[in-house]
RNA sequence: CGGGAUGUAGCGCAGUCUGGUUAGCGUACCUGCUUUGGGAGCAGGGGGUCGUCGGUUCGAAUCCGACCAUCCCGACCA
């Protein structure tokens, strides 16, 4: 078995690297930067699909397919959306033995194949809305991967949806970053920031973006996901214009907005600890796992392993799904079997030993907190499911507070600076510079401006850095 | 793409400066026995073209050169 992570207070990224390892998440692919996601790591990736895909029959999208190979003319019909894309595509430039006319570029994201299938889609504003989703991978050869949170390829799901007004497709942008801030919160524990982007940060393309901003363990700011406003820059890039009730031709508006597997990375380091992972029970694919033990083969075959099974059976009608695992690594020892699972984050083991089976209990034990305690057989499934809720939330609770408890107020760029040499973490500030500002600020302290959170839009103040009144409440931090 | 470092067994490393039997250690893995309720003990065993290519030499993991790859800090980003 492998032993304890035991991280250096400045060596994170190894730590990172050591949880994903004894979760057995994810390794290394022969091509540098991707990702091979291993069956545990692609179990939480599909509780996570099935949430969302949940969330979109609710919001009524619907899931479609488009190519993974676009030509490249098509990035270069929008200008933000060729230079923020361009540096970072793979290109193939030959097929069946021949140089290809036109280079192709492996999607980086959709927004242009599914922008020129959508110019042929709409006539009328009666086609209108289009709400089509999409879960693919997708590849941008950044310069620095890092597993999970920047992969060369990665999985994800591209939302594009097209509108006949502009009201319209900003609500659209904003009910779907709700979608994002209630999954977060309510299924992976994370206690996310909803927020606007600044003009540096929004997306190539886009008029505006929001994002949900969330905080690491070792304080730096992750961004989980974020819905876009594209305005018509899309729509006219690509034709997609409609007749409306008028007669008139109009562009449509469109919005774009995704979740990625990035969002594992940000569930591994927002919970885990110096035993590795921790998975907040709703996104386990194991919730809670039987451990059957016994040095008697033969009350264990005829004793112990069919009351594991008939517990297994009950606590898995009451959850509603797969989720209970029994133990059958016979041939290692106790104290091997409990490491293995604790290592790969199950919130629950219950433990069915001879003592337990004597006395008609389980052995409950939780792997955020480590307590233990007995629990009988028959008030086991009244009690597991609640237990699993109390775990939920107390991640979510410790996650919250710990951003709490790292954020802190500016009102000047040498407090600013002092905070983040000494405390890092979240910086509230009121800002109101440019894109060149933000730069500098970056330059400076090595901060950039995460979002202005929709709950203080209101609040407006002096900027820390330009001196500007008026400007709105804005959060910086040092990012992934 | 700049700055720094590293490539030796699945993982973590020693050996390299000062070239010399069959390349070592920890852990993991396999077998056996003893153990068995928080991460075992003893014994035996398998696994390496020492990143790649070339050079120097009687002889290279070790010296020289080129290349490749990885990691960290930047720039880039979901």
């Amino acid at each position: 078995m492998a032993k304890n992570i035991t991280p250096k207070e400045q060596d994170y990224s190894q730590w990172y690297l050591d949880v994903i390892k004894v979760g057995e998440l994810a390794d290394y692919a022969p091509v540098r930067g991707c990702m091979v996601v291993r069956p545990t790591g692609y179990a939480i990736w599909e509780m996570i699909q099935k949430y969302f895909d949940d969330a979109f029959k609710e919001t009524g999208h619907v899931n479609a397919s488009f190519p993974l190979l676009i030509p490249q003319s098509f990035l270069s019909k929008e200008a933000e959306h060729v230079e923020g894309f361009a540096p970072e595509c793979a290109v193939v430039t030959h097929a069946g033995g021949e140089e290809l006319e036109e280079p192709l570029i492996v999607r980086p994201t959709s927004e242009t194949v599914i922008g020129y299938m959508y110019s042929k889609w709409v006539q009328s504003w009666r086609d209108l809305p289009i709400l089509i989703n999409q879960w693919c991978n997708v590849m941008r050869w950044e310069k620095r991967p890092r597993l999970f949170l920047r992969t060369s390829e990665f999985l994800w799901q591209e939302g594009h949806t097209a509108h006949a007004t502009k009201e319209e497709a900003i609500e659209e942008t904003k009910k779907m970053l709700e979608v994002y801030r209630r999954i977060m919160q309510d299924y992976l524990a994370l206690p996310v920031i909803p927020g606007e982007k600044t003009d540096g940060e929004k997306f190539p393309g886009a008029d505006n973006t929001y994002t949900c901003e969330t905080m690491m363990s070792d304080k730096k700011a992750l961004q989980a996901g974020t819905s876009h406003f594209l305005g018509q820059n899309f729509a006219k890039a690509f034709e997609i214009q409609f007749q409306n009730k008028d007669g008139e031709m109009e562009f449509a508006y469109t919005t774009s907005w995704g979740i990625s597997t990035r969002l594992i990375g940000a569930l591994i380091m927002t919970h885990s600890d110096n035993d590795g992972l921790i998975l907040p029970p709703k996104i386990a694919p194991t919730k809670a796992v039987i451990v059957p033990i016994s040095t008697n083969d033969e009350k264990m075959e005829k004793e112990i392993m069919p009351k594991a099974d008939e517990l297994k059976q009950k606590l898995n009608a009451v959850l509603g799904g797969r989720y209970i695992q029994i133990d059958t690594q016979f041939h290692m020892r106790p104290g091997d079997r409990f490491f293995s699972h604790l290592q790969k984050g199950v919130p629950v083991r219950l433990e069915l030993g001879e003592k337990e089976f004597a006395s008609g209990k389980l052995r409950v034990v939780r792997r955020d907190t480590g307590e233990k305690f007995d629990v009988t057989w028959a008030n086991i499934e009244q009690e597991l499911p609640v237990l699993l809720e109390n775990i939920q939330n107390s991640l979510l609770e410790k996650a919250r507070n710990f951003r709490i408890e790292n954020t802190h107020e500016a009102t000047t760029l040498e407090e600013f600076k002092e905070i983040l040499e000494k405390e890092g973490g979240f910086i509230e500030v009121y800002f109101g510079g440019t894109k060149e500002d933000e730069k500098k600020i970056k330059e400076l302290t090595g901060a950039t401006p995460r979002c202005y959170p929709l709950d203080e839009s209101e609040k407006r103040g002096k900027c820390f850095f330009t001196g500007a009144e008026n400007s709105r409440k804005a959060i910086f931090a040092k990012s992934y």
